[in-house]
DNA sequence: CTCGTTTTTGCAATAATGTCGCAATTTTGC
DNA sequence: GCAAAATTGCGACATTATTGCAAAAACGAG
């Protein structure tokens, strides 16, 4: 069994909820995606399951920080979180579409310190970046 | 006329796209809006427009620019941006929901030199921060 | 392993949300 | 004003999301 599969149950268990096939088939395929993908996206390539079910697993997952959701126009996009995919932002561009993934030490700082300022306390945070990467500019 | 109604009826003018009364009152339900609203509260605040109608002009808007949308859970919010708002991002308190304003230059100067590296051109961007406040902590 | 309990699932019905084509209306530029 | 162009409302439709409930699966104690 896979690393990522049982770090997976390790986390359902640890928040007492059931290990169950529909869950693995759905973490499976978030796992085996080349790209967020839309929840349609997921109901599709998870046949087996019910498409309720997948509803209501998504929202667990989103719950338990198993997933992280973005915005690609008006659509929720999901992908994996921490621990299942390393901590990133995205920069997209709007003409081709690609999406580049962004790691800054920097911006966390600065994330880290507006933060402190307010006294919140951080659970999560989100940085889109949307414009027009190198080769769009030219062509 | 207020002056933001004018400045959005020159928006549409230099977009060579028509000044109609339909535009005017989603516009209006978003500049009285509270807070960032959801595409079916948009479309329930402005009774007089068809719902096709809303939403053709909810795509017009953003693709000019006049609005912004952020994540809440699964639900796109919208808010106008720029000009009609001053330009901030957001930090969303988990437990109350309340939702502060970010304003921070340094911020925007790490994302600049983010995309400056990797030779995009930036047209829009959105941080999103979600936590506990103050207050919810110690209560 | 087996049993009783709890959780989760699939199904089916239904609601909510979003999209499309087209005729009628409104806006625009002249 | 008038003709052309753009936009709207309407209605039908497609897609997406939610809900209640009985059946099935997972769990945990013994």
């Amino acid at each position: 069994m896979s690393l990522d599969i049982k770090k997976f149950s390790d986390v359902l268990r640890m928040h007492k909820v059931s290990v169950t096939a529909s869950r693995m088939k759905i973490f499976e395929t978030l796992l085996q995606a080349e790209r967020p993908l839309t929840n349609s996206e997921i109901v599709k390539r998870t046949p087996t399951v019910d498409r309720a079910s997948v509803y209501r697993n998504l929202e667990l997952f989103a719950e338990l920080g198993i997933t992280e959701t973005m915005l690609r126009g008006w659509t929720p996009l999901t992908e994996l979180a921490e621990p299942f995919r390393a901590h990133h932002h995205h920069m997209t561009c709007e003409s081709c579409g690609r999406m580049i993934e962004i790691e800054d030490h920097e911006l966390e700082e600065v994330l880290g310190s507006i933060v402190a300022r307010h006294n919140f306390k951080l659970t999560k945070h989100l940085v889109e970046l949307t414009g027009l990467c190198a080769q769009c500019q030219v062509s």
